[in-house]
DNA sequence: ATAAGCATTAACCAATTGGTTAAAATATTT
DNA sequence: AAATATTTTAACCAATTGGTTAATGCTTAT
C-alpha cells in the first residue's frame, strides 16, 4: 500500500501486476492500455496477457487484492476488543493519512469500482461479515443510541477520506500550494478526534 | 441539475450536449465514445463532431456548464449574509441532498475532474472568489476560532457528501437494498444539522 | 553438450475509436 | 417554384486497442 518501489529481484508477474495497479489507480480501467502497463514496467505488452489472460483479469485481480488490503487493515482496528471509540477513530485517522498522502487516488478507484461493479469486490467485505457487526457499532449505539451506528460511521469517514477527494477544490478555492494542502491534511489528524468526540457526545 | 428529460422540441445541438453530459458523468472521458453518446440522443455520431468539433470540445463544455452549476448554487448558500451558519448547513444539506440522490455520479465526476485537469475548472472557482472569502468562513471562525474554517468546512462537506461517494460500500456492508440506502441517505438530512452543531460547539 | 521447457519479443490481426467527407434530405430564402 | 443554405446521413479513413502467434532467447534438467 505504502510507496511501494518495485524491487529490481522481482518477478516478471510481480512488475506487471505493480505496474497495473499503477496504472489503473492512476487512470481509471477504460483509461489505461495493455500498453502503458507493459511501458510502466519496462516489457511488452504481449506479457499482460502472457501472464494474466487479458486486461480484464489483471484489473480483477489488481482490484481484489486493493480491495483486500485496503479493508483487511480496516478491520482490525474497528473490531478491536481492547481500544474505545476515540482510539479507534485515532486508528484510522492514522491509517487513512498514511495511505492517502501517498496514494490520493485510492479513494476514487475503490468507490468507483464499487459503484461500477459491486459483485466483484463484495467476496472481501462478505468476508469480515461488515462494519455493521464490527465493535465500533456497539460502541457507537452506546454513545449514541438515538443515531443508527452507520450514520454516524459515514460522518466519521466523511470527515476523514472526504478531505483527500475534494483537494482539489480546496486548493484551488483557497489559491495554495500542494505542499500546503498536503499541510493541512496531515493537521487535520491532530484535532479530528476532538471534533469527533464533540460531534458524539449526547 | 435535477432529472433533466431532453425535452422533444430541444435541438439537436441540446441534445447532443445533454447526452454527452449524462453518459460523461456515468462512464468518464476514457471510457465514453461518440457513438454512445450519438446514441442516448438518438443519432448518428458524426453530429457530435458537426456541432462540438470533437468529443474533447464537448467534454470542455459539459464540464464547464456543470461546475458552473454546482459552484453555482452553492455560493448563494454560503455567502448569504443573513442566515446563520445552522440555517447555511441546512441549505447546503438540502441541496446536496436533491442533487445526489438523482445523480450520484455528480461528486465523482467534479472531484475527478478537478484532480486530472484543475486548469480547466480553474475560473469558474475565481468568479467565486473561493469558499475561503465566503460569509460562511467568517461564521465558521466565529464558530471555532481554534480550527481553520476551511478545515471545518472539509468536515461538514465530508459529512454530507460522503456517504454518496461511499454508497455502495456501505449497502454491500450491510447487505441492505437500494431502496434503503437511499431512505438512509434521506434521513440523514434531519439529524446531520444537531450533529454538525454539536461538532462546532466549542 | 544437448534437449526440453519456459520467458520474451516482434509482427500481426480484427475490432473499435475519433474524425472526415461527399452526397442526400430538409429547411429557408428568393 | 427554384435556388440556396443548413442539417443529417452513410460510408469511409487512419490510428489505436486488446489479443494472438510463431519465432527467438534463455534456463534448467538430462
Amino acid at each position: 500500500m505504502s510507496k511501494k518501489v518495485i524491487p529490481a529481484d522481482s518477478t516478471t508477474e510481480e512488475k506487471i501486476k505493480e505496474a497495473g495497479r499503477k496504472v489503473f489507480i492512476r487512470k481509471g480501467y477504460a483509461g489505461t492500455t495493455t500498453r502503458e502497463i507493459a511501458d510502466e514496467a519496462g516489457l511488452t505488452h504481449a506479457l499482460v496477457n502472457y501472464y494474466f489472460r487479458s486486461k480484464d483479469k489483471l484489473f480483477d485481480i489488481v482490484t481484489q487484492e486493493q480491495v483486500a488490503a485496503f479493508f483487511g487493515k480496516i478491520y482490525p482496528i474497528v473490531n478491536n476488543e481492547d481500544t474505545n471509540l476515540d482510539e479507534k477513530v485515532k486508528g484510522l485517522i492514522n491509517y487513512y493519512t498514511e495511505i492517502l498522502i501517498e496514494e490520493p487516488g485510492m479513494v476514487f478507484f475503490i468507490s468507483s469500482e464499487m459503484q461500477n461493479r459491486p459483485e466483484r469486490i463484495a467476496k472481501n467485505m462478505e468476508d469480515n461479515q461488515g462494519l455493521a457487526k464490527a465493535v465500533i457499532a456497539r460502541q457507537l449505539h452506546e454513545a449514541r443510541p438515538d443515531i443508527h451506528p452507520m450514520q454516524l460511521m459515514m460522518c466519521i469517514l466523511g470527515m476523514i477520506i472526504f478531505p483527500y477527494i475534494s483537494r482539489g477544490v480546496f486548493q484551488r478555492s483557497m489559491g495554495i500550494s500542494e505542499n500546503d494542502i498536503i499541510k493541512m491534511l496531515k493537521e487535520r489528524a491532530e484535532f479530528l478526534p476532538a471534533l469527533i468526540k464533540a460531534m458524539l457526545s449526547n
